[in-house]
DNA sequence: ATGAATACATAAGTTGTGCTTATCTATTGC
DNA sequence: GCAATAGATAAGCACAACTTATGTATTCAT
């Protein structure tokens, strides 16, 4: 079992032994003469032997003070070190945990521009489908999905979680739909996704029991909307998520009616013990000036 | 400029990471669980990144705390063994500062059954004549005459500091005096001591100019106590320090008078701050026996 | 010599950190 | 499903660690 000495007096002991001038260590420390005079004394009671003698206007290190001194300067340089660099490399590298849709559709293609503006700034990019826990997994900040309102994070919202179907021209042509209502004999992806009743409701339509329908089963709207590019069915999607492809036409809206859930968002969240950080700051910046140009 | 962080922090963190476990680290270090929760907290805000991962009922180091754990074990032990040795060491050699009689005719020839009873006790005995200021030099106990007045010192009253004449039963018998009064013409060695004086106005004999008259002047009652001893003069002694010369004959005093000055006495001396030194309570202990057997 | 400047020690008073106690939450195991 | 265990959190308290003010001793300049 190790004995220590009050570590704050071995500071306070270690810079009066380097400069052999107790009032410029306290200058080093921020603190005054006084305080070094004390913690000093603190420290010699402890260890129960003089580690200076005092001479007129000036100190200098007794025999154990000398011998405790350059082992005293190591210790703390090696403490000093190692948590620089753990500051150092905590501000290396940013991990950002996103929803697979986000990743891919929005972040993926100007992820780059962030690299650009900060070269310092290593990026990890983790696609989770599950809330990330900031207390058990080592991520900086979260893309997700939500209400935005989750304790002891600060969330930023960034675009809409709205949705509405989407199909491919080929399959809208064949299907010719007139009504939403028609859409209950469609092809629909993933029609257990509880947004499609979101969906119908804001439609005025009565979905019945549509989860009861057989269909295919996605969890992820990366994959629906792959599904629907490629004309397998209808998709219910956020539009601002696929910019691109609602763009080009390969991705059209039967119906102009935009579904939302709630107040829903995609929202940016980190822990709030993170706000200080220089990357974490540097990303939010970047982000929340990238989605609104 | 090294900028540390709070070290108390980091003496409990590194607890914390050996253990794997905040409850055992706390009974370790004799805290609350709560305490060291919240130390680990601050070291985490401080250095900008989590250290431990909080899972189910055990934590677990992130990479940045597992990177700084092994170098904060290095330096605490650094630490811990410089300022053990440093104690033991402070207690393995006992600096002893003395009167050179008191040395010479007393302390001598008994250091050595101290050193019998204490044999991991080394001794340095330094003689000097000065009074030693324990904050300046590196000495543990001081053995010294005065008034035991001595602020922030601890003194124990060891021998009377009794004088009377002495001389050569030669020098005596050739000399034949008669009362205290002849005593003004014979040989006085170092007439100018003013404890001659303090005696003579004991013996009730008006010394007149007595520092006046030309004569060997001696500094120390060791050479004194020689020169009476080889027949040299009447020099004034404390019995207490001449047992075995006066028991022997070799020493004896013509009158039955004995001066004091004041209650001077001849004192064990130590700074208050090592009152609970072991080898100073030893050293004490011993001593204080010794003188009264 | 003498006064100014410098350096450390000490005393007294204030403040804030670092603790404890108490309680809550979550997980595990029987 | 209940008891036990581990960590987080809140509130409040106490003492340690400061600051300010002053004292003491020495050096240095004139």
């Amino acid at each position: 079992m190790r004995s220590l000495p009050p570590l704050s007096a071995v500071r306070v002991f270690e810079a009066a032994a380097r400069h052999l001038n107790f009032t410029r260590a306290a200058a080093e420390l921020g603190m005054t003469q006084a305080a070094v005079s004390y913690q000093v004394k603190l420290l010699e009671e402890r260890v129960g032997t003089p580690l200076f003698l005092r001479a007129a206007r000036r100190v200098e290190l007794t025999e154990a003070g000398a011998r405790i001194a350059p082992v005293a300067t190591q210790a703390l340089d090696l403490l000093g070190t190692a948590f620089q660099a753990a500051r150092n490399d905590s501000e290396a590298v940013l991990v950002i945990s996103s929803l697979h849709t986000f990743a891919s559709n929005w972040l993926a293609k100007r992820l780059g521009s962030f690299q650009l503006a900060h070269p310092e700034i290593a990026v990890r990019l983790e696609i989770s489908s599950h809330l990330v826990d900031f207390a058990r997994e080592e991520v900086d900040v979260g893309l997700r999905g939500g209400s935005g309102r989750w304790p002891g994070l600060v969330a930023h919202p960034l675009l809409p979680w709205h949705f509405a179907p989407y199909a491919s021209p080929d399959l809208l042509a064949r299907l010719d739909l007139a009504t939403p209502a028609d859409l209950l004999s469609a092809p629909l992806i993933s029609p257990d996704d509880p947004w499609w009743r979101h969906w119908f409701a804001a439609a005025g339509v009565d979905a019945g029991d549509i989860a009861a329908r057989p269909a295919v089963l996605m969890g992820m709207q990366q994959l629906q909307g792959a599904a629907a590019l490629s004309g397998q069915g209808i998709a219910l999607l956020t539009p601002s998520l696929w910019p691109d492809d609602i763009a080009a036409g390969r991705l059209v809206a039967p119906f102009d009616i935009v579904g939302r859930e709630g107040e829903g968002s995609i929202w940016l969240v980190y822990p709030e013990s993170k706000r200080g950080s220089r990357k974490v700051r540097a990303f939010r910046d970047w982000i929340l000036a990238a989605i609104r140009p």
